[in-house]
DNA sequence: AATTAAACGAGACGGTACGTCTCGTCTTATT
DNA sequence: AATAAGACGAGACGTACCGTCTCGTTTAATT
């Protein structure tokens, strides 16, 4: 029972020119130097065009990130055949964000976009960091699904982030020892994925 | 070799008022409500007073966290007798952050200082995560040291940050799925490790 | 030609409501004690309305001016026949400011926002000061116009403000004085000066 | 009868510096750019040492006129046997303050200052204005002295401040017009006065 | 075709906070 | 006791954005 409505479309070109202002501004800047008002003008839109479709810069970024316009170059982990040295090469390159102008930073203004939007933390946390990591990392741990996969994955993300807030650094190798921490501690863990696999 | 200086010395009045004005219009209305301005009115302070000694609301957040005024009354881990369910007590206490008006808000809060100051990032990880955790952790893995045990910290640390940062509700027996996944799978792993150790 | 844009008009209230306000602060408190937040703050205004339209509160009074809000009262010479005795007795006024709170200080204010704004310091002159005495001037010099009168003119008033700047006290007589030498020395009045000594 | 006092006394050397310092600051940057602050700095004073003697930056000026620190050079009206011309040509000198950086907005300055400050206002009109100017100029109205020469002073003078305040350009035939309308109608007036002197 | 209504760009508006500057007072150690 | 130094509470400066609100123009669907 929608009531009919005459009169124009939301604009297509409004809402890309919007997005990519957005996103051009965060990888610039980051994400607390973001404002509406400089998304608008880069954009070439006004004010309300933005206000009319996101409540805030947050959903905007949110947005973006469902489009895979944020890290979109991030989303493969490789395959070498060692499934505990390809996590660990693909979480130094989310550490330091290779690629981006401001490195680690980075990493750090998405957390800070994800504090301050719920949206942007649902989708931080399910379609860049988990997705990619999902099938590599279930294999690693010898078909773990479900809540044990879960933990696996918020622990080794998790870390991460919290090592990218402190600013410590992190070299491969401690990477390397943090997801044998996590999938393959364990003398028997291994086997058991060879025994399953 | 301190140059000597005639003149007036730093007021500590001015300083514990400055801190305390932070503390609590942070744990009232969260990080990014809190404003240099707003501390000052509180304080009953000029702007300048905490301009000429802190660089930024950060900085001022991460002196209140060193002096223990953030969370002080979340170091200790309750001791049971068995470790892994202390941990996860203690783990999902600071996901919830009972006793905070906001509850998980404020650790959201506390990761936006972290994400907006490298002085509050190095801290909030040291002396408010990590510091309590560690004894029992260690004592959790059979004695563990070192990296491995700074891996274990962060895995376990990250992941509540991670799922906070997500909004995703969380109970305790996820919770317990998450330190066996990282303080070592079965239930007698601790036993185990110390039989080896 | 003036290119035709789109968007909301100036708003005319804003507007006055910061005249008047800039107004009456000026009249209570003088001008260096004139600031563009009190002023926004009686007009309930945003600061940058102000800004968006006058670069300095030197500019805002120099608006005021020239609708005749300040000094409104003050446009006319009285006409008692004799021209010398009213041209000395409304500079006498002009000198205390009858009528003004804080009397000649108005005019030291007036002077004071001359000196710090160009467009005030013209307006002050034409406007205010020149206007309402240029024809009964002219007439007491019997006719004089152009460079002539302009000299007088500013002869006379510049008297009075200098007067006022060194807080001299200035009484009737010494203004019809000042009035003979100026006017009184013309070929026309001449003869009426003669007769008279 | 002055009562002994104990301690050290008064330092020349601070008096002279802050009056350095003030004076060259005026002239460099005029009179509301003038701050207690920028004072002590340039003289490595401070800020007490200058309140302790002075209750406002105008009464530093003040006594810097007192001294003859500003406009030193000024002082002196030339001889060229015509007083008409001679008048006239260090009223225009007055004008454009030639020598000074900033011209005749030094002059504006002045009368900021004299605005501001009771002290300074006697001082510039006694000190800096009419003082080198009375012999002349009663010698050029015939030996005029009294009201009628203090007059005529203040016309000439608040002629050339008013012209100043309104950013009006004035040549020297103007000021040729200006002090005929003042000392003497017809060109004559001075002669005529010569010879009665 | 004429009408209607919403989306659009532009940007003015009342506000809050920013980080800096200066005010005039006060406190310290030195001379 | 006067000084150089400078911390302090106060508050104005001019700028940047906030989110809301006109404007006049453009564009569809409905008459």
């Amino acid at each position: 029972m929608t009531l009919p409505r005459s009169g124009p479309v939301r604009s297509e070109a409004a809402r890309l020119a919007i997005l990519d202002a957005a996103v051009s501004l965060f990888a610039e800047r980051g994400y607390d130097h973001l404002t509406m008002e400089g998304i608008a003008r880069r954009a070439g839109v006004g004010k309300q065009t933005i206000y009319r479709w996101w409540p805030s810069k947050g959903d905007v970024i949110a947005e973006a990130i469902l489009e895979g316009r944020l890290l979109g170059g991030h989303r493969e982990i490789p395959d070498s055949g060692d499934a505990r040295t390809d996590l660990a090469r693909w979480l130094t390159d989310l550490f330091t964000l290779r690629g981006s102008p401001q490195g680690e930073g980075l990493l750090r203004s998405l957390v800070a976009a994800a504090a301050g939007s719920a949206e942007t933390g649902r989708r931080l946390r399910a379609e860049i960091l988990a997705a990619p990591l999902m099938d590599r990392l279930s294999q690693a741990m010898g078909g773990a699904s479900g809540a044990r996969l879960d933990a696996a994955a918020d622990a080794l993300l998790g870390a991460v982030i919290l090592r990218a807030l402190s600013r410590e650094d992190f070299d491969g190798d401690d990477m390397l020892l943090l997801v044998d921490a996590i999938v393959g501690t364990a003398p028997g863990a291994a086997e058991r994925s060879t025994g399953v696999g």
